[in-house]
DNA sequence: GTCAATCATTTGTGGTGCACAAACGAATTG
DNA sequence: CAATTCGTTTGTGCACCACAAATGATTGAC
């Protein structure tokens, strides 16, 4: 017989997660990201340049909340918006080297806060549970085959752009 | 050399919480409840009964707002609220059995849009996720001593609830 | 060339959940 | 008896969100 949790995540999920807000939104705040532009920024670079659709999409937002949200990120100069060429409708939206380093220092800053967040874990659980997130919400991406028509072209720029 | 992970959880965990709320909110909506209730039900089970600033600690929201919460559960028949014996200006909350039985039904609903939710993951990471999850939360639960006295008392009445 | 459809934008409304504040009454403590 | 604690009430404002209608630029079918 197949052993199931009687007990779901779904709760637990929503919780961890705002223990989590409450924990990091004063580092969140030295670096001057919002949690929902963190998250943009972090979906951004995991994916690639993306449609504004796609990203919508991927970020699980209306799209006419987007809107404002890349007005933000844009006017910090840390997304960039461009048209696609194959169809001038279409905003192609990546990462900008100033939000990356602003990526970067937003996780630098949110360690102390997620060691905090994460203290009933070791490292091996910890980095067990970035897995398993970052999995669970693989997913759920969806792209557009227009987005990947230029991710394809943009991945050989991006190459020599990964943080690590 | 200690490996840590450069990426933090904490943006993830706001994404997936919030593609869970997304998958889930039909099934809530289906038993009538809405994802701060089913939170505070789950935290109120495992933590068993507790004042109200321990819950309010607990579930990490301004006792205020733990008010009108603990207000719209009450009148549902799913939590009952009585003055502590020992000192009359303390409630203790616990779950009633209309309240776990919701819980339960809750959390049957949940499933099916949970194994969506966790579909990249298999069975075996679903469960390693939920006790990581469940760790996590619980390294951040404060437990005032009076709230811990009256569950000394009330551990014997609840042994044969559990819903197991 | 025209028209329907698409993409993004703008403007707007209303909702949830929340932090925070001030004030209050009941009850406890010193 | 006064200070403090617990819970409650009322209030404000913010972040984030879903949804709707309308618009202009652009594409694609015919």
């Amino acid at each position: 017989m197949a052993i199931t949790p009687i007990h779901s995540s779904t709760a637990l999920l929503d919780h961890l997660a705002r223990i989590s807000r409450a924990h990091t939104e004063a580092s969140l705040e030295q670096v001057g990201l919002r949690p929902r532009q963190l998250v943009a920024l972090t979906l951004l670079r995991e994916t690639g340049p993306a449609t504004q659709q796609s990203l919508a999409s991927a970020i699980s937002i209306d799209r006419t909340n987007l809107v404002g949200l890349l007005n933000e990120l844009e006017s910090e100069g840390l997304v960039a918006r461009r048209r696609a060429e194959d169809d001038r409708r279409r905003h192609i939206v990546e990462l900008t080297e100033a939000g990356a380093s602003k990526l970067t220092a937003a996780e630098v800053a949110l360690a102390r806060a997620e060691a905090e967040l994460l203290h009933g874990l070791d490292e091996q659980e910890r980095q067990t549970l970035y897995s398993l997130l970052q999995r669970a919400t693989a997913g759920h991406v969806v792209d557009c085959t227009a987005a990947m028509h230029e991710r394809a072209s943009a991945c050989v720029e991006a190459a020599g752009d990964d943080p690590c």
